[in-house]
DNA sequence: AGGGCCATGTAACCTGTTACATGATTGA
DNA sequence: TCAATCATGTAACAGGTTACATGGCCCT
C-alpha cells in the first residue's frame, strides 16, 4: 500500500465519505503536506476496495448526482494503525522544492531578477500566513462537520497547523535575510 | 523539459561531468531540496541529449571504469536561463511529507509512541544540523573543486545553506513544544 | 577474502498528472 | 445565460524507484 492510501484510510478512520468530498478535505487540510489529485484518488480508493481495505456503497440525491460512499472495514482499521506505529526512519522523506532550486542556482541571475522574487515569495507566504490564521475557526468548523475533530483527538492536527505556522514563519524571516545580504551586496567566501 | 533536467542543465553550466559524479554532487547538496536517483539523472542526460542540450565525450581512465562526461551547448544555456528567469507562479510547490502525515493522524496514536517519534524526529535533525555546520568547510571544498563556486557566484548556495539551517531549526523548536503540550496533556479546542 | 567505491546502463513497475467524457443543479 | 459546483470515472503520458546486469580496483 502507498502513502496516500494510508492517508485516505486515516480519514475513514473518522467518517465515510466518497471521493469527491475526500478530495474537498485534502485540499483543506492535508494539502499542505501531502498533495492528492481527484482521479489519483478514485484510483486508490478502487484499490483499496478491491483489496478489503473498504467497502462502498450508492448514495441516492435527489437534487444532485449520487454519490459512492466508502466505509473502512477492520482489515483497513488494522492496516492503518499498523502504518502509523511502524514510522519511518530516517525520519525525513526526500523533497522536491523548485524555489530552492532556483535559489540555489540564484548566482546566474541578475539582482534585481533575484530580489523580485524573493520579494514575491515573501508577499505570497505572508497572506498564505494570514488566510490561515484568519481560516483557523472556519477549518475547525469543516473538520468538526467531517467529524475529524472531537476532544483531544485533534491533537495531532494542531500539531500541524503549529508547525506549518512556524515554518512558514522561518521562511518569511529567511526571505528578509536574503534581501538584507543583497541590499549589503555581500560577498559569499569560504569562510 | 522536466525540472531535474534543469537542475542538471544547472550544474553542467558550471563544470561539465559524468552522470556517476553528476549524483555525488546532487547528493552532498542539492538532496536537501532536489532528490534524484542515479538511474533517473542517466535517463534525463539521454534525453537532454538526444534534444540537442548537452553533448557527451567519453574519458578513458587506466585505473578505473571509461566515464561518459557532459557538457552543456549554447541550446542548454539559453534554454537554462530561460528556465531561471521564469519563476512559478505560486512559488510554493505541492509538498510530500511523510512524517507530517502521521503526526497529522497523531490522535490515533497512544502518547508513549508519539512522544518517542518527536523525540527521534528532534535528534535526527539536530544531528542533521551538527553535520551541516561541521561540513561546511568540506562542502565547500566539494562545490570549490567542481567549480560550482567563485567569487559572488556562490550567492544562492549560501542562501540556502541558510534556509536548511532556519527552517530545520524551526522544526526542532516547533517538535519541542509539541512534547512540553504533551507533559502537560492539554485539550486543543476550536478556540 | 570481502566489502565498498567507481562506472553505465536497462527493465519492470509504481505513482501521479492532464486531458477527456458526461451531465445535472445552483447562484449571480 | 454563464460559470461554478457536484459527481465519477478512463486513457495516455510523465516522472521516478527498485532491481537487475556487469566488472575492475582499492583497502582492510
Amino acid at each position: 500500500m502507498n502513502t496516500l492510501q494510508y492517508a485516505i484510510l486515516g480519514i475513514l478512520t473518522y467518517v465515510s465519505l466518497n471521493g469527491y468530498s475526500l478530495k474537498k478535505l485534502f485540499d483543506r487540510s492535508i494539502n499542505h503536506f501531502w498533495h492528492a489529485s481527484l482521479s489519483q484518488i478514485y484510483k486508490e480508493l478502487g484499490e483499496l476496495e478491491r483489496n478489503g481495505y473498504v467497502t462502498s456503497s450508492i448514495q441516492e440525491q435527489d437534487d444532485r448526482p449520487d454519490k459512492r460512499v466508502y466505509a473502512i472495514t477492520s482489515a483497513g482499521q488494522e492496516a492503518f494503525l499498523a502504518w502509523l506505529n511502524r514510522f519511518p526512519q530516517p525520519y525525513a522523506s526526500p523533497k522536491r522544492d523548485e524555489f530552492a532550486l532556483r535559489i540555489f542556482f540564484g548566482g546566474r541571475l541578475e539582482n534585481a531578477v533575484l530580489r523580485k522574487h524573493l520579494e514575491g515569495f515573501i508577499e505570497e507566504r505572508q497572506r498564505f500566513l494570514e488566510e490561515m490564521i484568519e481560516g483557523k475557526k472556519k477549518a475547525y468548523e469543516i473538520l468538526k462537520e467531517a467529524n475529524l475533530v472531537e476532544g483531544s483527538e485533534n491533537r495531532g492536527m494542531y500539531f500541524i497547523r503549529r508547525r506549518t505556522e512556524i515554518t512558514t514563519q522561518a521562511l518569511i524571516q529567511w526571505a528578509r535575510e536574503c534581501l538584507e545580504a543583497l541590499d549589503e551586496d555581500k560577498q559569499y567566501g569560504g569562510e
